[in-house]
RNA sequence: GGUGAGUUGGCGGAGUGGUUACGCAGCGGAUUGCAAAUCCGUGUACACCGGUUCGAAUCCGGUACUCACCUCCA
């Protein structure tokens, strides 16, 4: 058996993985809030999920892993997107969760047929909330004011210290807005009022809908049950959601762990800063696919980089996975996958050491291990399809009359190899890497392909 | 102001108290009409200042810099 280690957020050290019953391991992580297509940001913890999630099966077995993954479909930006669309809530979040879906199969992380993966909706488990509330409010850890409820984070000593925050330091310090309802500033709301245009259910407290980090707890607790084993997310989300989602949960089942282990993957920058639509580096990870960056690519840039430390997504990275993954696909092209090699298992049960694992590859590759490098990238989700896709030029993207072009110019080389004007056959290879055909001579003959970035791509004009 | 993460060779990026990470790029060579690809070989490193130690890039303390989070509230 395999030996897991993990760093535990709730520790902050690396601990071995046990489970609490090996025959029903069970992952919780924070899934998106649909209202928009998936950044880039979101795909990171995604992946990296997926990685564990794989590791946990192909140790314990698949049928003893559960995994769960919430779908927010209720949340005051959904609203808002909705009202600004002017589109039905319901056919916002549904076309929403589909793109993530659509998506994130891109990058090889697909449940479809995975009875042991729950995406549950927010709106789904409204009952279970409603339930949690209740008990809290009975156990005298929430209360009712101005048909809010709020969580009183006085009621729970040990708030903050998920976190490492105390309730002074946070409201000293820094910009707690004070509601006049709240008993502390820092309580936070359960359950909040709607009006009669917005989203929401009949409760004790009146027409509402629930705060942000209720329904993880209740979610996490109806699937998995009171104790499960691992809760994953993004780093941002360890305050306040986690903290809260903690609080709510120990408070509601008092004899309960909640979630024994906690695994934070850190934030994803681009060109070394904070994504974001004010700097004019946010992008989606369909905008990417769209660029003709295959989702392979982008999941083997996620993997480079281990999952605690922030990422930074570049042009260049991008370049040198396409590289590395074109060669490994030449390499397995008539190679099936098999069982892992131990290597690539045990750098992913040292803490998801994803880029140990790629080096593996590396190692793997360069000692021409084509069943071990094809069985290991296999297992990290990599080199899933054959290579037609994307090595070459696909051809249903690939216009005809493009290809006439080329054929032609080809030719015309070829007669002059043939003639031993090689002076002419480097100025026609010339002329087409400069609007971006690159072509390649073999002892099979010639072929071709664009370079996607190029800045002249196509510009026949220029050959005239 | 509080909390956390980070700082490794041209770039990316692991790891470890004493031994080459690895990849990309570069350089030299083989091969090719020439390129490309492939193969062989090869250089460069651990932010700064102290401390512990026979020995630290790896442990401890401090400094600098970078990044993130610290609001659910109209």
């Amino acid at each position: 058996m395999v030996t897991i280690t993990f760093t535990n957020s709730k520790s902050g050290k690396e601990e071995i993985f046990e489970p609490i019953n090996p025959q029903n391991v069970r992952l919780y992580v924070c899934g998106p809030t649909v209202y928009d297509r998936a950044h880039l940001g979101n795909a990171r913890p995604v992946v990296v999920f997926d990685i564990l999630y794989r590791l946990l099966q192909h140790v314990f077995g698949k049928q003893n892993v559960s995994y769960a993954r919430n779908i927010t479909d209720i949340d005051d930006k959904i609203i808002e997107r909705a009202g600004i669309e002017n589109v039905a809530i319901d056919v916002l979040t549904r076309t929403t969760h589909r793109w993530f879906r659509d998506d994130m199969a891109e990058l090889g992380v697909d449940y479809r047929d995975d009875p042991r993966f729950f995406e549950p909706r927010a709106t789904e488990y409204i009952d279970e909330m409603l339930r949690m509330i209740t008990g809290l409010i009975a156990q005298g850890h929430a209360y009712e004011a101005e048909r809010h409820v709020l969580f009183s984070v006085e009621s729970y000593s040990d708030y903050g210290c998920f976190s490492g925050r105390s309730v002074e330091d946070m409201i000293a310090g820094s910009r707690v807005e004070v509601a006049p309802y709240k008993k502390n500033p820092m309580d936070f709301v359960l359950w909040k009022p709607s009006a009669d245009d917005q989203p929401g259910w009949e409760s004790p407290w009146g027409f509402g809908r629930p705060g942000w980090h209720i329904e993880c707890s209740a979610m996490s607790h109806a699937l998995l049950g009171e104790s499960f084993d691992i809760h994953g997310g993004g780093a941002d989300l360890k305050f306040p959601h986690h903290e809260n989602e903690i609080a709510q949960s120990k408070c509601f089942s008092p004899n309960s762990d909640f979630a024994r282990y906690w695994l934070h993957n850190e934030m994803l920058q681009v060109d070394g800063k904070k994504m974001a639509k004010s700097v004019g580096n946010f992008f989606t990870v369909r905008d990417l696919l769209d660029q003709s960056i295959p989702g392979e690519v982008i999941r083997f840039v996620l993997m480079s980089t281990h999952y605690r430390k922030p990422m930074d997504w570049t042009q260049k990275k991008i370049r040198d996975a396409r590289t590395i993954l074109r060669k490994w696909h030449d390499m397995t092209m008539d190679v099936s996958a098999g069982t892992p090699p131990h290597a690539i298992v045990e750098a992913l049960a040292s803490d998801l050491n994803t880029a140990a694992a790629l080096a593996e590859l590396h190692r793997l590759a360069s000692e021409g291990d084509v069943q071990g490098l094809k069985s290991g990238a296999d297992f990290l989700g990599l080199l899933q399809s054959g290579s037609d896709g994307w090595l070459n030029a696909d051809p249903e993207n690939v216009d005809s009359r493009l290809v006439e072009k080329v054929e032609y110019w080809i030719n015309r080389r070829a007669a002059a190899r043939a003639d031993k004007n090689y002076s002419r056959a480097d100025e026609i290879r010339a002329n087409l890497a400069s609007i971006g055909i690159m072509i390649t001579d073999s002892p099979n003959g010639t072929t071709w392909e664009q370079d996607l970035e190029h800045e002249h791509l196509g510009n026949w004009e220029m050959l005239e």
